[in-house]
DNA sequence: CAGTATCCGACACGATACTG
DNA sequence: CAGTATCGTGTCGGATACTG
């Protein structure tokens, strides 16, 4: 039931900062944050999105739901709940949110840019390693 | 016995950045990195560098061998192993490695600067939770 | 000193089903 | 539409013991 249990105990337990750190480092974290860069999503039309970007795979909407969940939470992320029905709720960054977006979607473009390079040396380590 | 045979397939197996981020964000990735941006450390003083960093906790071995394993694969850290008796080996950062660790810490630096607005935010999320 | 091998528990993540 | 509940699996990370 608690938002944050799980994760808590792992490494966050001691240095809470780690655990913001999990949270918007995390497999969907990452996704979540450099969407909301762009502009504001609601829940089905964020997971469709994510999911029509190549090479990234569909999000459940368990694990959607836990990642914004775990954003909102650390004041990253802006829920807003319109009170119609159908329900309506709008996801947004804060600014706070936007600082982190901003520094993780450096970090993926620098990941995205050096992927060959990286590639190159996992090869080489392989058959460094293979070869003898 | 493969280095990257584990976290391949959680998140990894497609998007090979996603494996190259896991790794530099992982638990002892970050903590790794922003040490080996000071200066070249061997091993055991690598491990006891950590374990005296307040609220940081303690490395196993077997962590940080994997840890500088999957590094050194991604062509982000250099081991360089002096022919000697007993065993000298010493670790440091690629100009690769040394781009994601200037990366990393400014994202640590921001999870530690923000802290206590995260910290804040997690206890009114909860309040409100709690209290209706 | 510099690691590797093995066992183990906790939990992230996914698939499926159900609710207001 | 916007989620939550439940179950199953892989594996991350720690403890301990052993090797060159």
């Amino acid at each position: 039931m608690t938002v944050s249990a799980g994760v808590a105990s792992r490494s966050g337990a001691l240095c809470p900062q780690r655990l913001t750190m999990e949270h918007v480092t995390s497999r969907w974290g990452v996704v979540v944050l450099i969407r909301l860069l762009e502009r504001t999503y609601r829940f089905a039309e964020l997971r469709r999105a994510i999911g029509a970007t190549e090479s990234v795979g569909q999000v459940t909407e368990k694990m959607l739901g836990q990642t914004l969940q775990s954003l909102e939470r650390d004041g990253l992320v802006h829920r807003d709940v319109k009170p119609v029905v159908p329900p309506h709720v709008e996801y947004s960054l804060t600014d706070l949110g936007r600082e982190a977006a901003v520094q993780i979607r450096a970090l993926a473009l620098w990941t995205d840019e050096r992927r060959e390079r990286v590639e190159r040396a996992r090869r080489e380590y392989d058959l460094a390693r293979a070869g003898g």
